[in-house]
DNA sequence: GCCAACGTTGGC
DNA sequence: GCCAACGTTGGC
């Protein structure tokens, strides 16, 4: 059964017209750092998932585009770069901490921005909302699923 | 740059 | 296993 799921990227890092330009439209989901979201796409992500392609710490944070969960799972290799800010020394190629699963881009839309989220009873009790909530990546209900879905491609 | 909220670490 | 200290996230 399909899931669907919030995903936060840093623009500055990964915009969704980076990913767009990607070949096949597709990137890498690198640099995921927390325990819970990696459990996330290392046991409830399925290929073919819906995914919601949000933008974090920037000027505009909101969704800014649709895409799908694209492979399985694999060893984040920037775990074993030590130049890389997501360098992880207590990981080691034959224990790897942390996973990552490819992501196809599939539509640029217009910005759902965080405030107008807020502002939408609708979709009050979405996690991404909830007070605190830090988490990179979260599930998404099919009706928050289709009324943002429906709102951003109209029909 | 600030800071609230949360997660992780490590001594005990 | 507790919990204080520290680090990170991410909106503002």
């Amino acid at each position: 059964m399909t899931a669907y799921w919030l995903m936060k990227s840093e623009p500055d890092e990964c915009s969704i017209d980076d990913a767009l330009a990607a070949p096949q439209a597709t990137v890498p989901w690198t640099g995921v750092r927390n325990y819970q979201a990696r459990n996330f796409m290392r046991d409830a992500m399925q290929p073919g998932d819906g995914v919601l392609f949000y933008h974090s710490s920037c000027p505009q944070p909101g969704i800014a585009g649709l895409a799908r969960v694209a492979s399985g799972t694999r060893p984040d290799p920037t775990q074993f770069d030590p130049a890389s800010p997501y360098f992880d020394p207590k990981s080691t190629p034959d224990a790897p901490r942390w996973l990552l699963r490819d992501v196809q881009a599939l539509k640029k839309t217009r910005l759902l921005g965080l405030p107008e989220l807020r502002a939408t009873p609708e979709l009050a009790d979405m996690v991404l909302l909830r007070r605190g909530s830090r988490l990179s990546i979260t599930p998404v209900s099919e009706a928050h699923w289709r009324f943002i879905t429906q709102q951003l491609l109209g029909g």
